[in-house]
RNA sequence: GCAGAGGUGGCGGAGCGGUCAAACGCACCUGACUGUAAAUCAGGCGCCUUCGGGCUACACAGGUUCAAAUCCUGUCCUCUGCA
């Protein structure tokens, strides 16, 4: 699921995206609230009319977000246990956001899947607070499911999966995901270490996601939350069964120009190097993609890097094409 | 022809006696990016180096000074105004 955090992938069409063969996406409950507002979205008939868009859409439920925003002092405002109070950065305006408060807007964007509010600490916490965080996570996975029950969602066809917090503790880990599995949900996300899913040496946190891929009841989903590199996607849908990911790499990375292509040494090609700029061939030797088919190298080293916007929707249509590719690989299990 | 302004690294442009290998921007080279404050960010960018430093540089040629991109003289060139 590429990232649709305001409610486009970044420089890319609904109809550019399908053609990519994305048909999951993720919004973010945070990023709406704040503009255009749930009750405009809800007004103008929910995300996916507004966006014309027909697969299915995940909306995250802006815990990682306030995780991000609040704890790094970039915005103001704090977390409590009844959740987050926050100020926009926008017009000055008082948010809050509660376990409940998190669902409606999701309800109001309309999403298919929504998640429930966590609460998302710094990657070096003690387990004290690690604790805390669990303790958290759990009393507000089970207010978000109560109300998700109380709107009635569940019988519109709506799912609700949870976060499974711990930190750095597989103890914690084994114990938030069996209290989440009584309370009973959907999905079962993987909730990255302080926000990412990989350590500081760009490695995925192995014990702690295989303890909670080992314990999933059957039939229900399980989200890997920022997964990630095509290898940590690969490992974590073969070795360890998740089968749901979403990440802002393949969309930023092409932005940025860094882009995937399997017949490259390392599995990437950074197209605005200057050895592209007479490079004829297509960034993808074999790719069915709008940008190989039509297009050499060359041109989208130009283009990007001349800041030419279609650049950059070339490369995020490459990308995704790329990961939807590799989507297709891994079988029916993702 | 006369008057004025000026010539600085790949480009634009600071500096106007020492703390200048020379601000800042652009371009260029590397790298990062993992539930998107990201069309963003970080580092490098005269030559050599045993990483202490050394060498050559601010149009060109001289000069003043302990010391010059900075002051003086000449030469060449550019721009603006007036003829």
């Amino acid at each position: 699921m590429p990232d649709a955090t305001r409610g486009a992938v970044r420089a890319l069409t609904t109809a550019q995206l399908k053609a990519t063969g994305t048909d999951h996406i993720v919004v973010n409950t945070l990023h709406l609230l704040l503009s255009p507002g749930p009750e405009r979205v809800a007004e103008l008939g929910g995300i996916k009319k507004l966006m014309n868009y027909e697969g299915t859409a995940l909306s995250d439920s802006g815990g990682y977000q306030v995780f991000s925003l609040l704890h790094s002092k970039k915005w103001q405002g704090k977390i409590t246990k009844f959740g987050a109070v926050f100020k926009s950065p926008k017009d000055g305006r008082k948010h809050e956001l509660t376990p409940e408060k998190s669902i409606e807007v999701q309800m109001m964007l309309d999403t298919d899947v929504m998640v429930v509010l966590d609460d998302c600490r710094d990657s070096n916490v003690s387990k004290k607070e690690a604790e805390i965080a669990v303790e958290w996570t759990l009393d507000w996975a089970d207010k978000a499911k109560r109300h998700f029950l109380k709107l009635g969602l569940d019988k519109k066809g709506k799912l609700l999966s949870c976060v499974v917090q711990g930190a750095r503790f597989p103890e914690l880990r084994e114990f938030c995901m069996k209290e989440l599995i009584k309370i009973g949900f959907d999905g079962y996300n993987y909730g990255g270490v302080g926000g990412y899913v990989v350590d500081n040496k760009g490695e995925l946190a192995l014990p702690e996601m295989k303890v909670i891929a080992e314990m999933v009841p059957k039939g229900k989903f399980l989200y890997a939350m920022g997964v990630g590199r095509p290898q940590d996607i690969e490992f974590a849908n073969r070795e360890m069964g998740w089968n749901v990911f979403d990440t802002v790499i393949p969309t930023r990375n092409a932005r940025h120009g860094t882009l995937y292509c399997a017949t490259e040494p390392d599995g990437i090609l950074r197209i605005t190097r200057s050895r592209f700029a007479k490079d004829l061939l297509p960034i993808e030797k074999g790719c069915d993609c709008e940008a190989c088919v039509n297009y050499s190298r060359a041109y989208i080293h130009h283009l990007l890097r001349n800041g030419e916007m279609t650049g950059m929707t070339l490369a995020t249509i490459h990308n995704l094409r790329f990961y939807q590719r590799l989507m297709t690989s891994l079988g029916g299990n993702s």
